[in-house]
DNA sequence: TCTGGGGTCCTAGGACCC
DNA sequence: TCTGGGGTCCTAGGACCC
């Protein structure tokens, strides 16, 4: 058996724990540089307020209606997040953390009564410890979980709890669910789905095994076996090293100036370049990308991107540093002005496979020393704080920062605010 | 004025090999 | 007139997820 465990409205959920007037009123989350809407509660949706609708275009409702509005503060989620995780652990050792706010639990000797009594118990512990509402679905296989968790979370009569094994009427089930409900259907394989008169899961679990493979693909197909119980999908528990690491942003103003465009990606190199080696990987590739904002029809639009194979796998900053800017200089175009950027790795190895270059002049000798200093100012930063230690490429006065306006505190991972909520 | 960021997997088609 | 068959690897782009 599977459970997924997802947590309600979990960014509103975490400012709530620590801000308690939040209760039962309004809230919403913004996106990075407060654009758009990511996350809302309940009482917020009900005001119909759409999911990744443009902050400045509902100004009218968060006046009328007095919500609380905040920017992502990541730094706060990310760690009750692990913190539910790991409570999660006690009721289960066998757990695939699947995103921030979901995780897939498995139970192997439990009978079907008795898990959903045991599930209640990890929902009200959960709150009781960490201060965070979840919901629970109960299912054979991870899609069905999932199909639980989220007729959990609609019906108030289940109490956040839901067990599809216990359900008297399947068929009748099924044939009320919509095919866009299912894990995995999107916008495009619904409407492949609808032409082909497939509404509902009773329709899909009953059509044709070839015409899915052909037209949604093997996952389409092994959807509909997981739907009808058979596992397709197993629990992955143990956290596979990322193949492909990002970090991009979107400007808090337009950009033109070639001296600022470096900055942002010296930063964004960075960043991408901690998260390589916090997992031990190398990278052998690296590619710069920049656009104009596209929501500005009138203005001249332009977007680009350079792809570039470095000579040896690396993870160090500086020499990544290096080659972003490399990768820039192909694509820049003065007189635009530029509103995103961004960079990526994307074919990362493990660092213990680094092949040297026969025309490079590194020795494996060169190579160490370069972690060892990576590895000293990781430490650095992690204990003082990001940035403790940084390139001088990096800028000093980064002018095309995002915009974070309404953030609030970093509760739990920031001493001096940790001193302000305790007096 | 103002519109997010970070991932995974699959497939088709091209290049290349014998 | 008539131009094979089978395989691998790589990449770009699409679709999906949170």
């Amino acid at each position: 058996m599977f459970a997924l465990v997802d947590c309600n409205n979990f960014y509103v959920s975490c400012e709530r724990i620590f801000n308690p007037k939040l209760k039962n009123k309004p809230v919403i989350i913004l996106s990075n540089n407060d654009g758009c809407v990511v996350a809302l509660s309940n009482e917020a949706k009900q005001l119909n307020i759409p999911f990744g609708s443009p902050f400045f275009k509902i100004q009218d409702i968060i006046k009328k209606h007095n919500v609380f509005v905040f920017s992502s503060n990541y730094e706060l989620y990310s760690d009750i997040s692990f913190r539910v995780m790991n409570a999660l652990l006690n009721f289960s050792p066998d757990i695939e953390i699947y995103s921030i706010d979901e995780a897939f639990l498995s139970f192997k000797k439990f009978k079907q009564n008795s898990l959903t009594q045991y599930c209640f118990e990890i929902k009200n512990k959960i709150k009781k410890w960490i201060g965070v509402p979840i919901s629970i679905g109960i299912g054979k296989t991870k899609t069905l979980a999932k199909l639980s968790c989220e007729i959990a979370k609609k019906n108030p009569d289940y109490k956040g709890v839901f067990n599809i094994n216990e359900c008297e009427n399947i068929e009748k089930l099924f044939k009320e669910i919509k095919v866009e409900e299912i894990w995995g259907i999107g916008q495009k394989q619904k409407d492949k789905l609808n032409k082909r008169n497939i509404y509902t899961i009773f329709d899909y679990i009953n059509s044709d095994d070839n015409w899915l493979k052909i037209n949604l693909t093997i996952i389409g197909l092994k959807i509909k076996y997981e739907l009808k119980g058979d596992i397709c999908f197993e629990l992955n528990e143990i956290p596979q090293p990322k193949k492909s690491i990002v970090s991009s942003r979107s400007f808090g103003k337009d950009v033109s100036n070639f001296f600022e465009l470096k900055e942002a990606i010296s930063n964004y190199t960075t960043i991408a370049a901690e998260k390589l080696r916090a997992q031990n990987s190398v990278t052998k590739n690296i590619s710069v990308f920049i656009a104009t904002n596209r929501f500005k029809k009138d203005e001249p639009q332009y977007a680009n991107i350079y792809t570039t194979k470095l000579p040896i796998a690396t993870a160090n900053t500086g020499t990544l540093i290096k080659y972003a800017i490399i990768c820039l200089e192909k694509i820049f175009k003065p007189d635009y002005k530029y509103k995103k950027a961004g960079v990526m790795f994307t074919e990362i190895i493990s660092k213990e496979k680094i092949e040297l270059n026969l025309f490079e002049e590194k020795n494996f000798n060169d190579i160490l020393k370069e972690e060892k200093l990576m590895n000293v100012i990781d430490k650095i930063n992690e204990k003082y704080g990001n940035n403790t230690i940084k390139y001088l490429a990096l800028g000093l006065n980064n002018l095309w920062k995002m915009q974070r306006n309404q953030l609030s505190k970093r509760y739990t991972t920031n001493w001096n605010e940790i001193l302000e909520i305790n007096c």
